[in-house]
DNA sequence: CTGGTCAAAGTGGCTC
DNA sequence: GAGCCACTTTGACCAG
């Protein structure tokens, strides 16, 4: 097994200059003031020489790039219109971007985790939205059946049995005198459980 | 200076 | 074996 990844050619050893900059003035907001560094860390072309190197002698700590607000731009262009590249497409991009494809399909990849991971968050969110419109609506239905008991222990406060129904479907219990729960646990429900 | 965050890149497992 | 994904590492940057 080799010790270095055979993409370690971007470990770039050319921007680590003496006497360089690597902060310039931020010229944008947060985040800002990287598009020097970001322009010659990306600088093509790249030979493999530069790869040989990299496999020579001890492993030079990873220099790491960063894409320029253009290439993240255009990158993104590219993902809107679809989530995965077809090889062509890779090279294509690779060629227009001065990236190496390698470039490309870890930034869809990391892409796609990030947008897999705003999902994710989306849905969570709304879960526990729901969560906590069900503990609301179980508490109210305790409160209910409490209510139901204490008719029960005082029959004579019951007036008639017909005031309560049963589903068939859910075997739910509404009474005549709650509407507004059974209209609030409805709306509780996804329309999925709704359709009922 | 330090800890947190973000994003590029490495790694290993899985699928086709 | 290539491509993808989940997880991890790492470097750059920023705020306090």
């Amino acid at each position: 097994m080799a010790i270095l990844p055979e993409n370690s050619s971007n470990l770039d050893l050319t921007i680590s200059v003496p006497g360089f900059s690597s902060s310039p003035p931020s010229d944008e907001g947060s985040g800002g003031g990287r598009e020097q560094l970001k322009l010659d860390m990306n600088r093509l072309p790249w030979s493999e020489d530069d790869e040989e190197l990299c496999h020579g002698g001890s492993a030079p700590p990873r220099k790491k790039l960063r894409l320029t607000r253009e290439q993240s731009r255009l990158l993104e262009d590219s993902f809107r219109q679809n989530h995965t590249l077809n090889p062509k497409q890779k090279e294509a991009l690779a060629k227009h971007l001065m990236l190496r494809p390698r470039q490309i399909e870890v930034w869809f990849q990391n892409r796609r985790a990030r947008s897999k991971l705003k999902q994710t968050e989306m849905e969570c969110e709304y879960l526990k939205r729901w969560f906590g419109s069900l503990t609301e609506q179980n508490h109210r239905l305790h409160r209910e059946v409490e209510e139901l008991r204490a008719m029960k222990v005082a029959p004579s406060t019951v007036t008639s049995t017909s005031s309560l129904t049963m589903c068939p479907r859910c075997e739910r219990v509404t009474t005549a005198a709650s509407p507004s729960m059974a209209a609030s646990a409805k709306k509780a429900l996804p329309l999925k459980e709704r359709e009922h």
